[in-house]
DNA sequence: AATGAATGAGAGTTCATTCAT
DNA sequence: TATGAATGAACTCTCATTCAT
């Protein structure tokens, strides 16, 4: 009888594992405390049932993303496409990793309609994301066009991110980061003066 | 105790309204069979299974989409702008009416990496919608950056479309659709000579 | 494979025995279904949950007993002290037999405290316990006297099946039916006309 | 993290009130660690489990209403109806009161049928009572009517403390107090002499 | 073509209890 | 003495599916 200690991390990276692998619904309690080495009724223990384990995940994902990915866009030390350029190689790292996958966008899809209390994680989540591009976006242009230039980035990594799920085929996103590049460089080689100069 | 005349098509637009509105796994057969009409047991003369039936359902949204959005992109005796917006217009009636709502986007997340049944259908009608694009840019420029611009417009409009049912603001999809119209026709205007010529 | 036919009633009736026997918590929908040569899931064709059907139970009681018996207390051609005795030989076959048992007094100390919703229910099959007794009073004695009769009555007859239960030995309810006799006919001698006059 | 000093008796008078409020059954072994600032762990550490510890508190409440209640029926310096009406005063008291409740009626019909053990406390519990109320009565008849009466006496008081409880109305309680207390007044006038000569 | 009773597997959850620390 | 992680069995309930009628 082995009775060694797990703890709400360890409980939580495994449920973020099988989320992702194959999505919240797909996903018993057993599943998880099977990944765990428990039994089903000793993850309560932890978590007083699946929702709040799965508001638990978003939350963590949340705060991973946020101190690893989206931080860097704040780095006033470096200029707008390295920033750009180190946010895509850490969020491939962090967001697509075993670890942590495109938790958001998948789970945003699947359960945002259906249990509205996952909605304002989500939703806060993409505004953080959001907020970060434009942050970037606004060392080049001004704060109308930083805020749109954001969002389209958003949606097309999103977009490009289940495409690569669809197919399989990890160039839809490779893809979408290049133009996302080309398309900041362009824009900060056109118009001159915004925050660059300080720096 | 209703019970009127059903037939298969009728189902599938049912099944249709609900997958989209609460997603394939919160839609059981019951609630199919309530919605038209009949018992639980019934639906299973029109199809052998919950599966077979969303199968079904794909390839329907698939066809309709073909037929009533897709066909724009070939028409050739309208500019490309104009079969673009088109396309836009068709699309916001056929793809997000309550009729079948963008369950590609949403059952492609969902289920394509749990049943792999659907991967399939989901790819096509993915490649489909890419390759309508990719008829219309390459009146205006080449293959190769046609292919590309058709790729980004697709992973755009997913994007927005979950963007969109995050926040509940369909100014995401709106604006999403204005910049694809504005960077058609500024290449449009750059790259003179392609197809367009012969028309 | 036995798909014989088994009915709302039948399983009404067996989960009486078994509450009545076993108490509400103590006895399981598997128990329920059990007794009814069903699988458990099986009962959710007829009631929506273990609530439920305890609430259809109890309403089936208390239609029963009023049918049964509390319906005696109105037959204005008999005499009030034969009324009452035949109350009693019907409420011994009714309520204590193994159809039925004494639900109403132990599911109200039981649950009426926890499942409130049972509570109304509970209440008002001991309302109509005591009308009916009143109504017998009535023929000898004013209303006012009458009406604590009645509840002196149910009073010492729900104890008097608590003891019968907790001691094993029926003589303490037939000792407070005999009481119960007994007071009504010297109340009928010493308090001449009421509503005897009419018979 | 409370870790007060808590022994034996606390955990009892803390059982008690949560059978009390909630019943036996829907008392969980955790609402009681909770209400003592334990554990669910600890509590094992004072009763090996939680039908031993249910019978500690039958026998406690027992012990409390033989020496708080049922020892004022045996002062034989009281007149009986003086006598009588203290031990409803107290009863009052010490089995309504939220210390104690009506713990031996409640648990006596939920569980004196399912959990034998709790049976012959339950039995013993209100055999005392009987006695003591016979007592009393055997002070002004004899001994075969004083112990019909006795017997009478607690089925009235269980049956109103039942009705109180269902219609949430102490009334019915009080107002068998005040029956009881006619009853052996009267009797008390009419034959006259028994025990209380010596006095 | 439709019914609806029944299945059977599995879901999330609760809870009395155990035991190494 | 007290903890709290873990158990394991039982619970209510859901649901895709089957099939005699």
């Amino acid at each position: 009888m082995p009775k060694q200690k797990v703890g709400e991390t360890f409980i939580l990276k495994e449920s973020l594992k099988l989320f992702r692998k194959k999505s919240y619904h797909n996903t018993s309690m057993a599943d998880i405390a099977e990944a765990c080495g428990l039994l089903k009724g000793s993850i309560y223990h932890y978590f007083p049932g699946k929702e709040a384990l799965m508001k638990e995940v978003l939350a963590h994902v949340h705060s991973l993303i946020k101190t690893e990915v989206l931080s860097i866009a704040y780095l006033s030390d470096q200029a707008p496409g390295e920033r750009l350029e180190a946010m895509f190689r850490q969020f491939n790292k962090v967001f697509l990793s075993e670890e942590s996958g495109d938790l958001m966008g998948n789970i945003g899809v699947e359960t945002a309609w259906v249990i509205p209390e996952f909605s304002e994680q989500i939703r806060s989540f993409f505004q953080d994301w959001m907020d970060a591009h434009r942050h970037i976006y606004e060392d080049v242009t001004d704060h109308e066009q930083a805020a749109e230039l954001a969002e389209q980035t958003v949606a097309e990594i999103e977009g490009a991110v289940m495409m690569t799920r669809i197919f399989r085929d990890p160039s839809f996103l490779r893809k979408a980061y290049r133009r996302i590049g080309d398309r900041l460089n362009e824009i900060a080689e056109t118009s001159r003066p915004h925050r660059e100069n300080g720096l």
